[in-house]
DNA sequence: AATTATCTTTTTACGTTGTAAATTTATCCT
DNA sequence: AGGATAAATTTACAACGTAAAAAGATAATT
C-alpha cells in the first residue's frame, strides 16, 4: 500500500524487523545477522529495510534499545512486588541473572565492547539509562531498611559491576573449571553484604 | 628465500604478522582489522598469511593468546617482588587495572563475549589459563597471612569478576556520570575486603 | 478519465571482504 | 642444466553493505 507510510505502520514495520533481526541474531549470532537475510526473513527486498533504518548501525541500535527496554522491564517487575527489602532485591538479582543466561544474545548485545557510538542513538541511551537507574534503586531500600551502609548509587554500581562480571567472564568461558556461576555469584553477595553491613553492629 | 622455511622463520613471520594485527586493531578497531590492509602492512600479498595460519579466527586466536601472554606477565611481575601480602595484591591490583586501560584494545580481545570457540585453539586456552592461575594465586597469600578467610579460588575469582565487571562496564560507557571508576573499584575492593575478613576478630 | 506528481519498493551495480584455485617464482637435489 | 618442490602471488568467486537507477503504486490535478 504505497502513498503515505503512515507513522503507526513505520513503527509496526520496524517492530517487525527488530524482532526478525533479534530472532537472526539468536539462531545464527552476530555474523549471521546480515541485512540480505533479514530481508528474506521479512519477505522484502535487501534495500526496504532503508526506509525505516538509516543502517545497519541504526539497526543495531534499535535492536539494543529494545534488548534494554525488555530487560529493565524484567527488573522492574521483580521489584515490583510486596516484601521486605531483601526479598525484593533478591528478586531482582534473580531476575537479572535470569535474564541474562535466558537470553545471552540479548545480554551480549546491551553490554558487548565493540559498538559503535551510543550518543548518536537517543533511543538506545534511554534504554540504557532505564536499566541503570534500576541497579541503584532497590539498594535504596535495603539502605533504608538497615541492611546495607552508605551512598545508593556507589553501592548499586558495585553490585551490578560484580555480578555483570560474573556473568560476562561464565558467558566468555573464563571461570575456572572448579569453580561454576552460582558459586562465585553466592559468595560474591555474600561478601558484598557484609562488606556494606552498617558497622555499629 | 623459498624453499624449507624454518621453524624459526615460520615463528618470526607469526610474530611480525600478530604485532601488525594488534597495531591495527588498535588503531582502527576490529572493522580496521582486514586480511588485505594485514598483509599491505608486511608488505606482502593477501594470501601469504595462509602459509602461517589457518584463517583470520587463527590469527585473531594467536592474537588473543598474545595479549593473553602479555597480560599475564604484567601481573605475574608484579606479584613478583618483595613485601607484605596486601602490598603485593595491590600491586598486582593496580597491574591487572593499569593494563586494562593502557591497551583496551588488548582487553577487549580477551574477554569480548563474541568469540569463535577457544577450544579449537589451545595455545589461546593455555594463555587463558595462566592469566587465570594467577587470580587465585595472590590471594592464598593473604588467606596465609590471616587479613582474608576461606578458598581462594572462589575469592580470587570473586575479586577478578568484580573488578572485571566495573572494568568492562566503565569501557561499555555504561557507568552513570556521577559515579566514575575509581569510585566504583575503591568501594568495591574496600566492601570485599571486608566480607572476606576473618570473622573472629 | 487521463495525466502528472509523489512516495515506496525493487533491481541493478559497485567496492570490499575472506579465501579457494590456478599460476608464477625461487630454491634445492640430482 | 633441469626437474622437483615449496612459497608467494595472481586471479577469481560468493557474500556483504549500500548507492543509484528503475519500476510500481497511489493521490492530486486537470
Amino acid at each position: 500500500m504505497p502513498r503515505p507510510l503512515s507513522e503507526p505502520e513505520i513503527a509496526e514495520f520496524r517492530d517487525k524487523l527488530c524482532n526478525a533481526a533479534a530472532g537472526l541474531f539468536a539462531r545464527h549470532g552476530r555474523d549471521g545477522f546480515t541485512l540480505r537475510s533479514l530481508s528474506a526473513e521479512l519477505g522484502v527486498s535487501p534495500m526496504t529495510p532503508y526506509r525505516y533504518f538509516k543502517d545497519k548501525d541504526d539497526i543495531l541500535a534499535a535492536v539494543r534499545a529494545r534488548a534494554f527496554d525488555r530487560f529493565s522491564q524484567a527488573l522492574e517487575d521483580a521489584f515490583a512486588g510486596e516484601g521486605p527489602a531483601l526479598e525484593r532485591t533478591m528478586r531482582v538479582g534473580d531476575a537479572y541473572v535470569r535474564f541474562a543466561f535466558a537470553e545471552p544474545d540479548s545480554y551480549r548485545l546491551m553490554f558487548d565492547l565493540t559498538q559503535p557510538d551510543e550518543e548518536n542513538y537517543p533511543d538506545l541511551v534511554r534504554a540504557a539509562t532505564r536499566a541503570r537507574r534500576m541497579m541503584s534503586e532497590h539498594v535504596r531500600n535495603l539502605i533504608a531498611e538497615g541492611i546495607l551502609e552508605g551512598d545508593p548509587v556507589v553501592i548499586g554500581h558495585v553490585f551490578w559491576a560484580a555480578v555483570h562480571g560474573a556473568i560476562v567472564l561464565q558467558m566468555a568461558g573464563k571461570l575456572g573449571p572448579d569453580c561454576d556461576f552460582a558459586h562465585i555469584r553466592d559468595a560474591t553477595m555474600r561478601a558484598l553484604y557484609r562488606g556494606f553491613a552498617p558497622k555499629d553492629r
